[in-house]
DNA sequence: ATCTTTGTATAACAGTTGCAAGCACTAGAG
DNA sequence: CTCTAGTGCTTGCAACTGTTATACAAAGAT
């Protein structure tokens, strides 16, 4: 890899990095909208300073985790959902039920397959369920 | 409220803020003895720097979720974990499972509570695992 | 004994985060 | 018309985050 191709590697980062806060900021302004607030009033009941919020709302500044917090709460979403816009979060797979068993803590490996067995059972005597996921298509 | 009882509210609330960041920093010390790594070998893993990881164990600095997540990846656990203990994540996520399970579009009402009192069944089984929760529990 | 590793202290520093004060503009009321 | 209230943004700044470099004491290894 020469220099040229290090320079558009970096510069793809980078702009790459604007992208996420432009896209967390546009987001934030478009749930803002739809609640019919002016900007005072969510840094108001968000508890920030207004021209900060128009900073993140621009995508200028990138706001930490508790501001996230305090957004979400003021507009009554998830803070779960401005964290995977922010890339804090990984977002959910499609297959939540499996994998959530899968990722549990506090199952054993072989309590883990037997609900799943369960699971796909379940689906099975579901006309409107999809094909039964195994394990593997999970884990990919 | 009178002013000494706002005082020592204000009192608890930061004492309550010292305690969270003591509490994280203690975590992540003993994940890194549990897993026989120095201090400057997780650092050098997680890409931060090691007096910074000190002060973080220590309690004296409060790391953004970024840093949060280099360690937990170095450390080969999930991020969540860090954010549950830093306050960026509600403990609620800890019933996943059940959550997953009751959210399910595919499963009928009568599947999901057949599940969730297996999986309950399975926590009872396992010591580690916390108390028991109910549908109720997860749906607030 | 010496040498290496470990965790920590400290200071200086650069960059970032979030704020307060203030500005420019628009819409509506009188 | 003027004035007021509301709106979103600009700017400068303080505090914080995270780094680098250096140093030290203690523990461990040879």
């Amino acid at each position: 890899m020469d220099k040229k191709q290090i320079g558009e590697k970096v510069d793809q980062a980078a702009s790459t990095g604007r992208m996420k806060l432009g896209e967390l900021g546009s987001f934030i302004r478009d749930q803002r909208k739809a609640a019919r607030l002016s900007l005072r009033k969510l840094s108001d009941q968000a508890g920030i300073s207004n021209p900060y919020l128009s900073q993140i709302e621009r995508g200028l500044r990138k706001p930490s985790a508790e501001i996230l917090q305090s957004i979400a709460k003021a507009l009554q979403i998830s803070a779960e959902t401005l964290y995977i816009r922010a890339g804090i979060l990984d977002e959910r797979r499609d297959s939540d039920t499996i994998s959530a068993i899968l990722q549990d803590p506090y199952l054993s490996e072989a309590h883990k397959r037997s609900l799943v067995e369960i699971y796909n059972n379940y689906l099975q005597l579901s006309a409107e369920a999809p094909k039964a996921a195994t394990v593997k298509d999970v884990t990919g």
